[in-house]
DNA sequence: AGCAGACCGGAACGATCCGTTCCACTGCTA
DNA sequence: TAGCAGTGGAACGGATCGTTCCGGTCTGCT
């Protein structure tokens, strides 16, 4: 076991999960960043990726094919509201828009990846014209809110992970609650923000 | 008229005005941007500041008091909901969320400052009760739910500062909804978001 | 008119940061 | 055991940016 090949093999994914976190976190973070967080060297990024913008465009395009798979699951939910809100809590939780977002311009984009764009487009769409056919979505809502909610939800960040999850489903709750027609019962998720927990970008850093 | 004195005097509003914008497109901005845009030399900038964080600093004051301004005006409107509304949409408008939050963390702050934000947070706790008053906020809404809106609103952003405008009025007009207990019968604002137009990330930098 | 100095533009400097390359080393694998 | 895929990390070169500095201009006063 172990071996060589057995820690190259086990590096790819390190190295992968590694990237996702540092550039989650920071867009412009170095690459020795993220070797270091991965517990490797540089070399060790270099043998898998050709440069920076080689490693970047992988991870976006991991994200872009996340978001499509989420709404192909999504799309099978006979639900339509239900279809709808779970795939962007999905969305959501799994932190695909920045992934897709802020990390677009530090590449060029390939070929495949605008296919799987347009795709992600159609079955947006698709999504969007179910929930108004739930008749639970207000009817001038249109699918580009759909990247007004997305962007609203990724911009909630505090420096713990998890409670960033928790407020994040807060705010998809409110936005879900404004673009449907019926008042939701439900109350709004998660402990709430507590004083002076969105203050943290006033504290020096390090 | 004109002369030395009158064109440093107007630099002063020229200078502030040049720093408001670039810094709002983006907090890393260099300073010589700042002194391109305004249209002068880098001398001029370090005739009025000891340095970038100085400039920042200001900056970023200024935009606190201006959420103070805002709130305390918005307490002088007899309606609770319209006082909290109307509060929001100015300082929305105003971004001033951006000067006040992005730019944190790039510059030690003032004990003025300090007392200022203290300030700032007893208005908005007021403004909030008294939304809570009116019976038409949700329950289980918090101050700090300000906060998570505000950053959903300035998240929001296209090249065109004025579609920017738009969009961001479209979002808030979602999260009030979303925040308010009554289902509100106006139809969303503005021109809804159109097809590519929150793509424009995609398009390759100049 | 003439001069002192406030004010300005922008080149130049030095520090920092970061992507990438390179080389010595390790320990499987054949 | 010989060779090589895989690795760590120092070193390099380029780019960026805050700040300083100098030469020039215009003004207000004498």
């Amino acid at each position: 076991m172990g071996g060589r090949r057995a820690q190259a093999a086990r590096n790819n994914e390190v190295i992968l999960e590694a990237a996702r976190a540092v550039f989650l976190d920071d867009p412009k973070a170095p690459i020795a960043a993220v070797a270091e967080r991965a517990g490797v060297g540089i070399s060790a990024l270099y043998r898998r990726y050709a440069g920076k913008e080689d490693l970047l465009r992988q991870l976006c395009h991991d994200g872009l094919r996340r978001y499509v798979a989420e709404a192909e699951s999504a799309l099978a939910e006979p639900d339509d509201w239900a279809a709808f809100t779970g795939f962007l809590a999905r969305v959501v939780d799994a932190d695909v828009h920045s992934l897709t977002v802020h990390l677009a311009g530090t590449f060029t984009p390939t070929e495949e990846m605008g296919r799987d764009a347009m795709r992600a487009n159609e079955l947006a769409i698709a999504l969007v014209e179910r929930a108004h056919a739930s008749g639970r979505l207000r009817p001038d809502a249109v699918v580009q809110d759909l990247g007004l909610l997305l962007e609203g939800c990724a911009a909630v960040r505090v420096p713990d992970p998890e409670r960033t999850g928790q407020l994040r489903r807060r705010q998809l709750a409110v936005l879900l609650a404004g673009l449907s027609t019926a008042p939701d019962a439900d109350p709004l998720p998660g402990p709430p923000p507590a004083a002076g927990e969105l203050g943290w970008r006033w504290r020096q850093r390090e």
